[in-house]
DNA sequence: GATTTTAATGAACACATGTTCAATATCTTA
DNA sequence: TAAGATATTGAACATGTGTTCATTAAAATC
């Protein structure tokens, strides 16, 4: 099984095609394997030899995105310059700007018949970019666990975005920025 | 399709118990309708004739337990009388002692192959409850959407269940209820 | 208790799932 | 380029899904 002999990577190839050409056409809950299959033109059994369900194949999709996540927080603070850099951590800012960019992607992450793994796979993300940033910049009182400090913190921000979400990302990231913003500082007075 | 109809209260009182009965051999994404219905002696097609997918069973289940959280909060304060009443809202900290009850089931609630419904039926209880008090203890600051609010207050007390989660419960009710008290008490200096 | 209403059944259907296995096609590497 | 390695295929199989429909059984109502 090596990861980069031609046959697996054109069959895989085809098989994420398959996935987006369906996706185009209908929610990843009425997809069949073997319609994937059908499409791609890759035996049903083939699929089966790489994934154990069509939730594996959108996996390595959402993979991809998360790159993104981690990216966009090495590089500069470029996209935030339009915003009062004294209001927030320009980190922390950064994701709604992500979610914005992949919103058909969340649209699928966050639907309720969807399972959790994708749920845990943006958690885990966010939360250990928020365990980085917290074990860096801040000294902690060792009273508290920085494991349930990040988890706290990382899912609130998430508790924000399932709200925006479910209005269907009508609100601008501008908003979500200043709702962040205007929350942070409730505790700071 | 009257719902105090003698066999309809049977037949669904026939899926619960087997499912109750699998679930305690195996987990709920290896248990099949046609198992549930070959262990309730209930005809295949009468289990569609009210549920779609064994999730909808499950959920059933679930609305109880959701009541337990609700009832929890309307009842005096009994079960906090051994924590300093000064460190935190005693309602938030029910929370902990509902989850520890039912660990059974949210061990299923927050496993990763679930689909994304229960979390959203937590959650929404949660944020209800949360609405609640933020409406009637605090007076907001109008910059603030309380939407969002009690959104992200919710979804960060969830952060540190699914850690607690993670950790399989093992640490007591009354270590998070620190926990969460630390981590307010942050803001609050 | 007889009549009416309706839930439950069993059978059948097309299709999906998940797995096996020998035969074949395609890639790697020597 | 030839030889060996291995991914893919097609076929088959048992089982699950979701739906339909006439028949049967058990409730509710009178």
């Amino acid at each position: 099984m090596c990861a980069n002999d031609l046959r697996i990577v054109k069959t895989k190839q085809a098989l994420h095609n398959a996935l987006l050409t369906l996706l185009s056409e209908k929610p990843l809950e009425n997809i069949t394997i073997a319609e994937i299959c059908r499409v791609a033109k890759v035996n049903r059994g083939t699929f089966y030899l790489h994934y154990e369900q069509k939730e594996g194949l959108f996996e390595e999709y959402f993979q991809e995105i998360m790159e993104d996540l981690y990216n966009s927080y090495e590089e500069p603070y470029r996209a935030v310059t339009t915003l009062d850099k004294n209001q927030l951590d320009p980190n922390t800012i950064r994701i709604f700007h992500h979610i914005e960019r992949f919103k058909m992607f969340y649209r699928i992450v966050f639907s309720k018949n969807v399972p959790l793994t994708y749920y845990y796979m943006l958690f885990d993300g966010i939360h250990a970019l928020m365990k980085r940033d917290l074990t860096t910049h801040y000294n902690m009182h060792d009273e508290i666990s920085i494991e349930y400090y990040s988890a706290y913190q990382a899912n609130a921000i998430i508790g924000l975005i399932i709200q925006w979400y479910r209005q269907d990302f009508e609100d601008s990231v501008s908003t979500l920025n200043k709702q962040l913003a205007a929350i942070l500082r409730i505790g700071e007075k």
